[in-house]
DNA sequence: AAAGTTCATGGTAACGTTCCCACGAGCTTA
DNA sequence: TAAGCTCGTGGGAACGTTACCATGAACTTT
């Protein structure tokens, strides 16, 4: 036999039950100064009597204010969007915010839908991935928003959250260098793709500090799939390939894929191929060997965003855009072939 | 410059510039029937020419209907909740509805804090795969909601979806047989967890229709995760095995660590050792060799859950319990020992 | 032709809050 | 002691909808 819906009890009950006014009632729940010790705590003891609890709907009419967010990003089913939709209902959760979660699938009409739904709803403000590449939608969104993620790019005078690419960049090539690899082979993701320009600036802007010439590092392109990964990787052991053999890869899936090929040509990894990736997905912890790569603080990036935007809402001043670092995961798809390398791992036993 | 938000139409915006009661407005966007086209033409040209949304937060007041529904899960990072907050988040877009999403971290705490905000939200239902053992948060729920996952068991009186553990069993068992493997090896999960006697059950009762003795299949267990899985299949190498070396893992992350142990000893997957898994974890396809496994319906366990929620709201005649059908995805860790494998594998060519 | 029915519409009262103004009691100030 | 101030409180008026009842016109039935 269930308990059914039960009317549930509104301001009114409790006013009636503490012997007081609704407004004195919304005083002691809003934390105000002025009520007397006495009202405060029948009005306490009638709340949890009465079971009371605050209708959202009705506060948001009033107040204009409906303590709902949205999150609009391209698939909740890709880990790293669920990490960054992870961190934004934590920190939301925190400031009793609920959030609205909506997958845009890269379609610029159904970002428009989730837009005019996130309106409908009333959500105090969004956190967007943008796809739409003109501002339309966004600018008749007539809301607080933040963007996040590489796409934001196209938007410059907008409020963002995203990683940092060029510290990413540097931190692989860091590591590259010191386990001997100082001219590693790059695989990029296709032109189309923001973060590639960033990706690439960032490669130079370190070959030119460490006196090397950018253009002997060996290219290849693809998307960023584990298929597109593997057949790049076959086309880079198919060309001519001086020096140590390590790979810096744009993309995870990539990295993944380039390992497949990698032993499909009977070679090894990290022994005869070095590989790094670049994003930090699950999957990389349960290849063989794991994939030693860069994360995205996906989590961080949500909870910044919230944080952001909450401080817009507020009309708290505001910070232009956030490139949070990126964290070097070491599992084991690098090889150590620098001169000190026989030393350290005699030194480390 | 921006576009402030500006004032936002409501309907008494709309009714005066088509020179109508906001009666007739709200009668035109219900889409009730008593309307002259004409007065239906003017609303719906009013209506463009202001821009204006239905404010639900209003809508949810007077209507007591606040078109948003909760889902609790225990973590929106986990692949396969991932994918069931897709499919519900899809099906419940098709109805104009909006999805509050909450990750429980399978700490009743947490969940009852999140099926509190879900009650101060008005939503109108809830998806929760429960974590308290007890029936005490969800009783005082007083809201509509169905259950999700095979936590759903504890509560046998209530509406819940699933995955259909008996036929994935099954189905593992019968393409176990079909390739030479009659007597496969079972690594089980914890013995607190309930998918495990389902799973168990459902190998008995296999063995039982084919005439095998369900005692002699080694088992194996540990927890639900690589390292476990690791062990586990240590031990299983160690330990006496007799006939075709098969191992029906009830978990994608044991047997993703399986592998690794098998790599380890020396053995080849699947040459010597074959695997097949149970969840459908993306990075089963990255491993190598890629894990045939048992996919369960993650995105239309979502799917069903909030059609059968909306029913349930509906007042229509609800379902009880409901158990989706699992997917064999063959990925290459199942070897063919079967006596038929030659002849197939030369057709096949 | 009177009475009933349907249709298209308007007016008004909720829904549960918060916000603002008013008011009396007790206090301080000149 | 009169005027002003603060404190604690109560009483409405919004907020933007929908639900319900009322109304007059046109039509159908007896």
């Amino acid at each position: 036999m269930k308990n059914g819906p039960r009317q549930r009890a509104t301001i009114i009950d409790v006013a009636e039950r503490a012997g007081v006014s609704k407004s004195t009632v919304a005083r002691v729940l809003a934390g105000s100064a002025s009520i007397s010790d006495e009202a405060r705590d029948r009005v306490l003891k009638a709340v949890a009597a009465t079971g009371y609890e605050r209708n959202h709907l009705a506060v948001g009419m009033r107040s204009g204010r409906s303590g709902l967010l949205g999150l609009v990003i391209p698939d909740i089913t890709n880990p790293f969007w669920a990490e960054v939709a992870r961190g934004a209902q934590d920190r939301a959760a925190k400031d009793d915010i609920s959030l609205l979660v909506f997958s845009s699938d890269w379609d610029a009409g159904k970002e428009a839908t989730h837009l005019r739904a996130l309106r409908r709803a009333r959500v105090d403000g969004a956190i967007i991935n943008p796809v739409a590449d003109n501002f339309d939608d966004l600018d008749r969104f007539g809301l607080p928003f933040v963007f996040i993620g590489s796409s934001a790019e196209r938007f410059p005078d907008t409020l963002s959250v995203g990683s940092d690419i060029a510290q990413a960049v540097r931190l692989g090539m860091d590591i590259l260098v010191e386990r001997g690899h100082p001219a590693p082979a790059l695989m990029l993701g296709p032109r189309s793709r923001l973060a590639r320009a960033r990706f690439l600036r960032a490669v130079h802007e370190h070959c030119v500090a460490r006196d090397i010439d950018p253009e002997i590092l060996p290219v290849e392109e693809s998307d960023y799939t584990v298929e597109g990964g593997r057949k790049a990787m076959g086309r880079l052991l198919a060309g001519p390939w001086r020096g140590s053999r390590a790979v810096f890869v744009a993309n995870d899936l990539m990295a993944l894929g380039a390992m497949i090929a990698v032993r499909e040509a009977g070679l090894r990894c990290p022994e005869d191929i070095s590989i790094l990736g670049f994003d930090g997905i699950p999957a990389g912890a349960f290849s063989w060997p794991g994939l030693t790569t860069i994360e995205k603080p996906g989590r961080q990036i949500g909870i910044r965003a919230v944080e952001c935007l909450l401080d817009q809402i507020a009309g708290r001043p505001e910070q232009g855009r956030i490139f949070l670092p990126c964290r070097l995961v070491e599992r084991g798809s690098l090889a150590d072939v620098s001169a000190a390398a026989p030393a350290r791992a005699a030194a480390g036993r």
